[in-house]
DNA sequence: CTGAGATCCTGTCTGC
DNA sequence: TGCAGACAGGATCTCA
């Protein structure tokens, strides 16, 4: 589920105990991508939460001394339930208790991570990472320097979150889409023009993903924990052997460094 | 250094 | 209906 737009609304749902206090943590299930470090308890009780962003596909709760970072991995979900509601699902792994509140994080492939930080810009899972896309380094200049550099197909260039963060695989294929690129081009191959026009369909689809994700937040996070979807309007991702909205040519799907692609190889080459 | 492939985990869907 | 196998929105690690 989250790449950037998807964790972007997380925060922004988050967003309102921002200068409220933790009372405290619970972890239910350490065993996550990695381990959940102990002091994820013991250093965060009763602590007051300064300011909730993100940071790629990470999630940041900054406390008096340290910072919480929270990955979602591929299926971790945040809800909110009232603090006295005492309800679980299947997988929720860890609570962020508060007064009257409580954040449930749930996952079921358990490929999310919880961790503490003193300073998360120098984590060693963020310090490397790629400039923010819906910034304004990232324009064709840059996306233009990075191609000439690799031997990648755009796809994995664009996913890599060493060069650029928040594009995951249901993004990818539709920005090039947009963009009328073909997901197996070498980025080396790339016109200054394809990353013009990459760079705009990168930014265009993450914002209006942002945008419909702001329209579902409610549900996502109705107090009955429902977990509504993140509707999209999706233009190939899965939309196998179906008619392409632009031509009559169908969609396909290949396989791209194992992960599923889609495109219209007639408007996209 | 780069890039390809395996790998972590659970649930769901497809096909025999 | 049962069961095996493929596949799923991520990203690190190992190895050539």
């Amino acid at each position: 589920m989250p790449e950037l737009p998807e964790v972007e609304t997380t925060v922004r749902a988050i967003n309102k105990f921002e200068n409220s206090t933790l009372k405290k943590v619970i972890i239910h299930n350490r065993n996550l991508r990695w381990k959940v470090d102990k002091k994820v308890t013991s250093l965060t009780k009763n602590k007051l939460i300064h300011k909730i962003s993100r940071r790629a596909k990470y999630i940041l709760i900054y406390l008096d001394d340290y910072c919480l970072m929270i990955h979602l991995g591929m299926s971790g979900k945040l809800r909110i339930q009232n603090r006295q509601d005492n309800y679980f699902k299947k997988h929720d792994h860890a609570e962020f208790i508060f007064e009257d509140e409580k954040i449930i994080f749930n996952d079921t492939r358990r490929f999310g991570s919880i961790h503490l930080s003193k300073d998360p810009a120098n984590h060693r899972l963020i310090k490397d990472l790629g400039i923010e896309p819906l910034s304004n380094s990232f324009n064709k200049s840059y996306l233009v320097d990075i191609c000439k550099k690799s031997n990648l197909s755009i796809k994995k260039l664009i996913m890599d979150q060493k060069n650029i963060v928040g594009v995951g695989n249901i993004y990818a294929s539709e920005s090039l889409f947009l963009a009328r690129i073909n997901p197996n081009r070498l980025s080396r191959d790339l016109s200054l023009k394809d990353c013009e026009n990459l760079v705009k369909s990168i930014k265009k689809i993450l914002k209006y993903a942002i945008k419909k994700g702001g329209t579902t937040l409610k549900d996502f996070f109705s107090a009955d924990g429902s977990e509504g979807y993140f509707s999209l309007e999706l233009n190939v991702y899965g939309r196998d052997s179906m008619q392409c909205k632009d031509c009559d040519n169908k969609i396909t799907k290949t396989i791209i460094g194992q992960r599923a692609t889609y495109l219209c190889s007639s408007c996209q080459s």
